[in-house]
DNA sequence: GTTAGCACTCTGTTAACACGAGTGCTAAAT
DNA sequence: ATTTAGCACTCGTGTTAACAGAGTGCTAAC
């Protein structure tokens, strides 16, 4: 395997490369005062190191650059867990600081002090929606024909649709639909909501409603709750200030990415259970992102659910601050939504 | 004034630059159709026009460059209103297709079309959400302590706040609570909430509800609907498409800019009437803008406010297709939420 | 009033060259 | 057996000069 010397060596070159991202060559390393040895010892063990792929040349005579193989290696085994600066603590305690009842606005504060502190592009994918069980369903009449349902979920969630119905709809029919809806669907995850209005609330209504098709058809759409959450960004824009990105062409097809929402969601929620995860360059398994990493933390909310906070910036990351930042904000998020939800689930 | 041939000279430089980007010489104008006389004559009046100020000369052997005052006039005298291509105007009804009952969706929808037609940035306001009525005050407790409150406007916008409240509120203090607020408050105007909770409703409350001043403190801060409406955007990273944002220091600024919404609302809100107005380079007061034009459309909603569209381009922008395209998605717009407005407001 | 012709200017590209930073290898020093 | 000094070689960068191309302005001829 390694000797510590050439450990050394790749810690302290991907060191100085996520500092400067300038190739780093033998010289310049062995003036560093870790470095004891030769400029020439320096470049037999870089060439070793070169061999085993863990640093690559971008060209015949130049300095050396981390290879992924390098970083991920670097993640693994060389990653000293840095000590948070004061600032960034407080920084992070700030998103707490005022009492805050609603999720979104906690979430979106979260993403955008991430992006504030690390100067990358932060993602915060709040708890599922979809498991959430239905409070209440309220319908509130606008006009002859036109009504606003209301959904209001056991975390708070409120989800209103506005709907029209035929006019000979009476306003008790609505009523009554609705006390039978809330009766029956109280307590009901949202994603079961609209199969079970067709399978069982089909039968009841039918008993004892008039009109219950035209009924049935105007809740349908209604009880259709989006597919998937909301995902949070902080600092799109971020990704500019980084040299890698200076090229126009490589920043387009990334911001392109970032714009697909769908195509993210799947990366930053990890199937796998709680904690933090690293994806570096082309194991993001996207043409866009091959000079990226993301560093996703997923974490517990009381309710059995799971949040994900993520981070993306360049393969040249600062991994070990970025990894700190994110143990801390998800250990904090996960108690504030925790506390948020399991609060409102008592029943 | 301008001759003639100077007119046309100046329409064909300025049409010409708005494709190509390129500065325009007399070599290749002369070359045109349109153009009969030598390059030489065209150089005279071209010259003529540089003394005027409509055009302009990166460097001194250059072609000429339109000025801002040359698209300003170009924009007052020499746009010929552009037919619609088939295919625009399919787009854009395509917007109205389905059957939609929300505001947020409409808008949404067209400030994406809009960006996608023009490969400019755009950006829609809806209706002011400040003036509409309240219609119905409703509070769905979630748990010891903590509720929802939702109000509902005349409109069928649905603002939801959690608030928390003193444990020795009791439950029929807040029905009584929300039913006085409804007879009290059905038909204010969002902006006034805040104040006529205080003034008007403080009075009655204490006559009539115990604890009334922890009541009061719980709603205040729900009745705090946001100061401003929503923007929608579309295209937002369109701009890196165009060639004078190749620069990444400019597109920063630019997109800085986009960033902090409260600029960009004055700029979009224009206190004017109604109807299109166009904001060339520096006209715009805005360091990012000054390679920027800002077209703007006011159009009127049935219920007496005003919605607005606009696209934001670079100054060499195709002027005459964008304010065809704002015309007819104004004129639309301005039918389908007057009508998902106007219907709503019948009491 | 229009145009042909010409000198001049600026940009962009290419080639040549020197310089600096870096490497790999060998031989000497430890 | 390691480590290091020295040296030749390579590549990227920056500078300079030369040159073609596109454009202008001016003058003189039409």
């Amino acid at each position: 395997m390694l000797t510590d010397r050439q450990l050394l060596i790749l810690q302290v070159i991907i060191d100085d490369f996520i500092r400067s991202a300038q190739p780093v060559g033998s010289r310049s390393l062995s003036k560093k005062n870790e470095i004891q040895f030769s400029s020439a010892t320096v470049r037999n063990e870089m060439s070793d190191l070169e061999e085993m792929g863990f640093i690559e040349k971008t060209h015949t005579s130049s300095g050396r650059v981390p290879s992924e193989k390098g970083y991920r290696f670097y993640v693994d085994h060389l990653l000293s867990p840095q000590a948070l600066q004061q600032q960034d603590i407080s920084q992070i305690h700030s998103i707490f600081a005022e009492r805050i009842f609603e999720m979104e606005n906690i979430v979106q504060r979260s993403a955008k002090i991430l992006s504030e502190l690390t100067n990358y592009t932060s993602i915060v994918l709040g708890p599922n929606q979809q498991e959430n069980r239905v409070k209440q369903i309220q319908v509130v009449p606008l006009s002859e024909g036109t009504a606003i349902a209301i959904i209001v979920t056991d975390t708070g969630h409120v989800e209103s649709r506005r709907f029209s119905f035929p006019k000979d709809l009476k306003a008790e029919d609505i009523e009554q639909m609705v006390r039978l809806l809330n009766d029956r669907l109280a307590g009901t995850p949202l994603m079961e909501l609209h199969d079970r209005l067709y399978k069982e609330m089909a039968i009841l209504l039918k008993r004892h409603i008039a009109n219950y098709d035209l009924m049935l058809q105007a809740f349908a759409e209604i009880m259709n709750v989006p597919v998937h959450d909301k995902l949070f960004f902080g600092g799109k824009m971020n990704m500019m200030n980084q040299p890698e990105f200076s090229d126009i062409e490589k920043l387009r097809l990334l911001m392109d990415m970032i714009e697909r929402e769908d195509n993210l969601y799947n990366l930053i929620r990890p199937a796998e259970g709680i904690g933090i995860q690293v994806k570096i360059g082309k194991e993001n398994e996207n043409a866009a992102m091959e000079n990226c990493s993301l560093i996703t933390a997923t974490f517990p909310i009381a309710s059995g659910q799971k949040g994900s906070l993520a981070i993306l910036g360049p393969t040249r990351m600062e991994y070990s601050r970025v990894i700190s930042l994110l143990n801390m904000l998800s250990g904090d998020l996960s108690k504030a939504l925790s506390n948020l939800y399991g609060k409102s689930q008592e029943r």
